[in-house]
DNA sequence: TCTGGGGTCCTAGGACCC
DNA sequence: TCTGGGGTCCTAGGACCC
């Protein structure tokens, strides 16, 4: 008797072929398009001072750079390299083509993020053959309209595709066999696995427990005891070759977010709690927009603090009503802050999140109940109607104009 | 080296209700 | 009078992903 409670439902033998579609340096090759004569030096695509590496070309890659470094490290180990301000929208309209081309081999596609999808090809072998060659078929043409290279991961499931797609990199296709499942696995680092991150894996290895089949032979509930119950499972699991995800075929644009958030990191600390409070004026703005664009409102407020030794807090408020307002939203952000009591606090970033989001549509009465909220949400509403018009630098909070 | 901004999910404790 | 357990909601923190 297996181990592996429900093991019949996801043993991986049976399951169909998963591709997964990971651009190469995506923002970095979006940019060499653009500018052929980057095409021979390194280029790094980040923030500014305080920022971090979002992508940066197999050039920069050769001389150390890595995503997610901080922008002066990378400066430092490559400083001939050409370094960009990202473009989302840029990259959004890529995304979107690429996701066509997808959807011209199959309906099932799941954009994990701006630059990698999942697709389930198993009803697409009629019409177009094996997942090899509806993977080369991908390459090409996305190769050829949008001039940008991507890797394919092919393999019985979602989480083994991901990995095989790494191992495809660059501009390349790896396929995990179904028989081959486990001599695949268990010789990789357990940091390889979807869910391990840096924590985990040190963890891990403290624990003696270097590969993914130094896992699979440990029992479930010293797992449960190092890891907790959630994350033990699921890396016995994984480490056995049973996968629960499935790829999941996002219905349009509307897919249902469980929250809103943003935060901004201060160029330098602050200590001021005017400059503090104004700033989590904008980011309430910055949100609430969002929201009452995508037709939802919420109810619990958090707010986020981290300080100049990188501790972060977080202070959260449930209010009875859902709001999409900006000036309720900052209201108990506020509150939140100043029951902190900082006195002379060194405050690198603030952020602000509204969870708990329910359809508009849904709290609309509630709303009216109250006139004077219902008011300045209608009031918010027009001014995003102006700004989309004639552009927000032209209606705002008065606070934050004139500065 | 000195660490962004957008999210998701899990855990654990306490309040409260039945 | 004292002792229960389960369910749900809220809060805070932490890990992870791209």
């Amino acid at each position: 008797m297996s181990a592996l409670p429900h093991a019949d439902l996801v043993a991986p033998e049976c399951r169909t072929p998963v591709l997964h579609v990971d651009m190469d340096a995506f923002y970095a090759s979006v940019a060499v398009r653009d500018d052929p004569a980057l095409a021979q030096v390194p280029v790094v695509v980040g923030g500014g001072g305080r920022g971090v590496v979002l992508s940066a070309n197999y050039l920069a890659r050769s001389r150390g750079v890595t995503s997610a470094m901080p922008m002066t490290r990378a400066r430092r180990l490559c400083p001939d390299a050409v370094v960009l301000a990202p473009d989302f929208d840029l990259y959004a309209q890529v995304s979107a083509a690429v996701l066509e081309n997808f959807r011209e081999v199959t309906g099932v596609v799941e954009m994990v993020s701006v630059d990698e999808a999942f697709l389930d090809v198993s009803g697409s072998a009629r019409q177009w053959g094996s997942p090899r060659r509806i993977a080369e078929w991908l390459r090409s043409r996305i190769h050829d309209e949008q001039r940008i290279t991507c890797s394919v991961g092919i393999a019985p499931s979602p989480t083994l595709a991901k990995i095989a797609s790494r191992r495809a990199k660059p501009d390349g296709v790896f396929t995990v066999d179904p028989d081959e499942i486990l001599e695949f696995l268990h010789p990789l680092d357990v940091g390889e696995l979807w869910g391990v991150g840096e924590k985990t894996r040190t963890l891990l290895h403290r624990l003696g427990l270097r590969t993914v089949g130094q896992v699979a032979r440990t029992p479930l509930p010293t797992l449960h005891r190092a890891l907790g119950a959630a994350v033990g499972t699921h890396l016995y699991e994984l480490a056995h070759g049973v996968d629960r995800r499935v790829v999941v075929a996002k219905s349009g644009p509307h897919a249902p977010e469980a929250s809103v958030g943003a935060d901004h990191t201060f160029e330098h600390d602050v200590i001021d709690a005017s400059v503090t409070e104004r700033e989590l004026l904008r980011l309430s703005a910055k949100v609430a927009t969002r929201m009452r664009a995508g037709g939802v409102a919420g109810r619990t407020v958090t707010i986020r603090v981290r300080f100049s030794d990188f501790t972060t807090i977080t202070r959260s408020r449930t209010v009875s009503e859902p709001t999409d307002v900006t000036l309720e939203i900052h209201r108990t952000a506020v509150a939140l802050l100043r029951q902190l009591g900082l006195q002379r606090a060194r405050v690198r970033l603030v952020g602000v999140r509204v969870s708990g989001l329910v359809p508009r549509s849904r709290v609309q009465t509630q709303m009216e109940l109250g006139q004077r909220e219902q008011g300045w949400s209608d009031a918010e509403r027009a001014v995003d109607a102006a700004a989309r018009r004639f552009g927000s630098a032209v209606v705002g909070p008065a606070s934050l104009l004139a500065r």
